[in-house]
DNA sequence: GCACCACTACTACTGGAGTAGTAGACTCAG
DNA sequence: CTGAGTCTACTACTCCAGTAGTAGTGGTGC
């Protein structure tokens, strides 16, 4: 059985909280969520089983607790979903999607910095392979 | 009503179908899908007909054939479902977004240069603008 | 000892995407 | 004029996310 790699939003959500947590009871991750969004507790259990069946987390008994974790990693999710995005909707264009980036968001000079020092460092990269 | 902006996967691809010809009809669609998803008629006629509910389609009838329009501008959708992705998955980080996509993903000499050129840009823009 | 609380397991319901069948209307070839 | 084909409208069904109620269970305060 493959995991899903793509998580719906409430499921993003949860799982974030796991990545964050490493490992965290029903009531944890409720508390977490709490100010996005107020889930009765049994929401946030009923999702987790089916996040379970869905492979994307385990959970252990600790007493009475059930105890879940992460079994996706978070890279590979990010990955995922917007490799995913990335081709359905820009056909593999990156250049439309830096564009709206830096139109739509706020981004600083600094950030910036770090982009341009990225494509350095890419660029390396591709000389390297080329020769 | 506010058209839904976030699209799901056939819609999404039915959308980009009328973006490219501006309107279309059900067989045009359908056509013009058939290599990546071999869909009955059917389904595309339903699937347009809860878009025009959705208010993200629209269409005017010629002779016995419905011609469907886009009623969503191509770059409204796209800012809206690439900044939801990216605030929801990445918190408005803009460098791990990059940082994926020049990992995962086939980037050329080419595309990188164009890509320092639009932040050349965009530093342009905020000297201008915190004067 | 018993009432209460916290937690899980099970069940249920809604809404929307995705898929397609069937019926009815119209059109065109022969 | 009739039959084959094409198109829409309507209906139906599956799957899954999201949401939560209820029942049962086991510890805890007093």
């Amino acid at each position: 059985m493959k995991p899903k790699l793509q998580l719906a939003d409430l499921q993003l959500a949860i799982m974030q909280v796991l990545w964050q947590l490493s490992e965290a009871s029903v009531a944890q991750v409720r508390e977490a969520l709490k100010p996005d969004r107020d889930l009765a507790h049994t929401t946030i259990a009923t999702m987790l089983t089916k996040m379970e069946r869905n492979g994307q987390v385990d959970h252990r008994v600790d007493g009475r607790l059930n105890i879940y974790r992460p079994l996706l990693a978070q890279d590979r999710v990010e990955s995922s979903m917007l490799g995913d995005l990335y081709q359905r909707l820009f056909h593999g264009n990156l250049n439309s999607v830096v564009c709206h980036l830096l139109e739509d968001e706020d981004i600083s000079q600094t950030e910036l910095n770090q982009l341009k020092k990225l494509i350095r460092e890419k660029e390396k990269e591709l000389k390297s392979k080329s020769k």
